[in-house]
RNA sequence: GGGGAUGUGGGGUAACCUGGUUAGCCUGCGGGCUUUGGGAGCCCGAGAUCCCGGUUCAAAUCCGGGCAUCCCCA
């Protein structure tokens, strides 16, 4: 189905606001944002990460100081000049990212290695003046995430964080969404605005282009020497720290898992963030007693009981299985006088079993059943790159070079084919073999070449 | 930045070419009655021609401008 009409179906957000890029998200959408807040901040605060608000504002002398990051958000942040009837003095941004809000503070707090690591997480919203095409939850001027910010003693340290803010992805886009996706180093030329290195989490949607939809950056000592951040080691050396910072796209993975896991009836929302994993659907004649002893028994489960009165039951399980809701629990009177309910999955299962049995494998079930498998298939020659490209699914190639001498390449990648290098894989370890598909140099690399968002 | 297309109730559309019924249909939404084991039926109701101007007895329809959205190209 398509992804708007998902959007609709499943009462996720109203695209109606009148501005451009800016989106109203609903209660059913909502829920799902929340639930899924809650799964990454789980897995961050086990990771030793700490929750923080910053201000949505940052002066410009503060976007300004580190220069290429600000250059490489200049065009895309919205100002505010004015303020009541006053022109003001020192303009602010709407934040795009916290970098330039969040570190100036971090200045003042660390003083020692003794305070480090320092490992603090926002969840919020950021504003970012997207000229593309917008599209709802896709690409939005305004969007919600997570972003860490963490500072280390020194390098080693802070690269380390980088695979544990992976290992972070894989737990729950992977285990608990059910999202295929490759990590992948990005090319020199498509780093983060300030960065040394950029990681990114891709996953590919069914019209045939990857959205990122996590990165995580090493920023070295980029910004520490810009803001200033230092601490006294233990020789009573002063160092600058070595920062990462890790950005989790809520709106586009709550995009991905919509999109990716629907069918021809419409959403099938995967049971760690279905807003309603189960709906009880009684049938008359049944008692209230029987509905309320069900409800009790299987409190552990986020529960909906569809008390509509007029509305036939197959008509209250299509609407709930247009909204992806995995399971139906189905008590009638047949249930009742045998103490037992019955089980209607998503994924077509029915069974019926005795009041109190466990519903775990049913979930389990489910969520396999919607598992995602990227479309990756090795190109050997621009032709096999092509054929893939059209297909709708990511390439795998050899490739001279990630760094800038493979930027011709690119050029030549992107112009013909409108497509992107992704990046070479981190997750799995790969050895080129052949030659470079577009300059038939050496390769060096081998690398993901896809459509992007 | 250049080119093209399209704007009709909440969503999807018909009527537009060739100006003329009460702007039709499907769906969704609100209410009533009858219903309840996989999309029930009947009845009632709310809801639309993007904006400004022009032509005309008469404009959703033709013309001009604006705005918005989408697609393609840089």
């Amino acid at each position: 189905m398509k992804f708007d009409d998902l959007l609709e179906l499943g009462d996720i957000v109203d695209i109606r606001y009148p501005a451009k890029g800016f989106i109203v998200i609903k209660p059913y959408g909502m829920l799902a944002i929340k639930n899924l807040y809650r799964l990454f901040e789980r897995e961050l605060e086990i990771d030793g990460h700490e929750p923080v608000h910053f201000p949505a504002v940052i002066p410009e002398r503060n976007l300004r100081l580190e220069e290429e990051h600000f250059k490489g958000f200049e065009g895309e942040v919205f100002w505010i000049t004015r303020a009541g009837l006053n022109e003001l003095e020192e303009r602010y941004v709407l934040r795009p990212t916290s970098e330039t809000a969040i570190y100036p503070m971090y200045a003042l707090w660390i003083k020692s290695y003794r305070d480090l690591p320092v490992k603090y997480y926002l969840s919020g919203t950021v504003w970012r003046y997207e000229t593309k095409s917008t599209r709802p939850l896709i690409r939005g001027r305004e969007f919600l995430w997570i972003e860490t910010h963490d500072a280390f003693r020194n390098e080693s340290e802070a690269r380390s964080q980088i695979s544990r803010d992976l290992e972070i992805s894989k737990r729950v886009i992977r285990d608990r969404l059910k999202l295929d996706f490759i990590m992948v180093k990005r090319p020199s030329w498509d780093r983060f605005a300030g960065a040394v290195d950029t990681y990114a989490v891709d996953t590919l949607l069914p019209d045939g282009k990857v959205l990122q939809i996590a990165t995580t950056h090493y920023l070295g000592e980029n910004f520490a020497r810009v803001f200033n951040v230092k601490y006294m080691d233990d020789t009573e050396t002063e160092r600058y720290v070595h920062q990462t910072c890790f950005g989790i796209g809520i709106n586009r993975i709550l995009a991905a898992t919509i999109y990716n896991h629907a069918d021809e009836t419409g959403l099938r929302l995967p049971s760690s963030i279905a807003p309603y994993q189960a709906v009880i659907v009684p049938i008359h004649p049944v008692s209230d007693m029987y509905v309320d002893r069900v409800t009790e028994i299987y409190s552990k489960y986020r529960l909906k009981v569809d008390r509509r009165e007029g509305i036939t039951p197959g008509n209250k399980f299509y609407y709930w299985d247009k909204r992806g809701v995995p399971i139906k629990i189905i008590v009638g009177k047949r249930e009742e006088e045998n103490s037992t309910i019955t089980i209607s999955t998503r994924s077509g299962i029915k069974e019926t079993i005795p009041l109190g049995e466990d519903l775990d494998k049913y979930f389990e079930y489910y969520d396999d059943n919607i598992k995602q498998t990227l479309k990756i298939y090795d190109a050997k020659d621009l032709e096999d790159l092509k054929k893939i490209l059209d297909a709708g699914g990511i390439a795998r190639a050899p490739f001279c070079s990630v760094e800038k001498e493979g930027e011709e390449c690119y050029r030549v990648i992107k112009e013909r084919f409108k497509a992107e290098i992704r990046g070479v894989r981190i997750d799995v370890d790969e050895k080129p073999e052949g030659k470079c598909i577009v300059s038939g140099r050496k390769a060096e690399y081998v690398v993901y070449i896809a459509k992007q968002y």
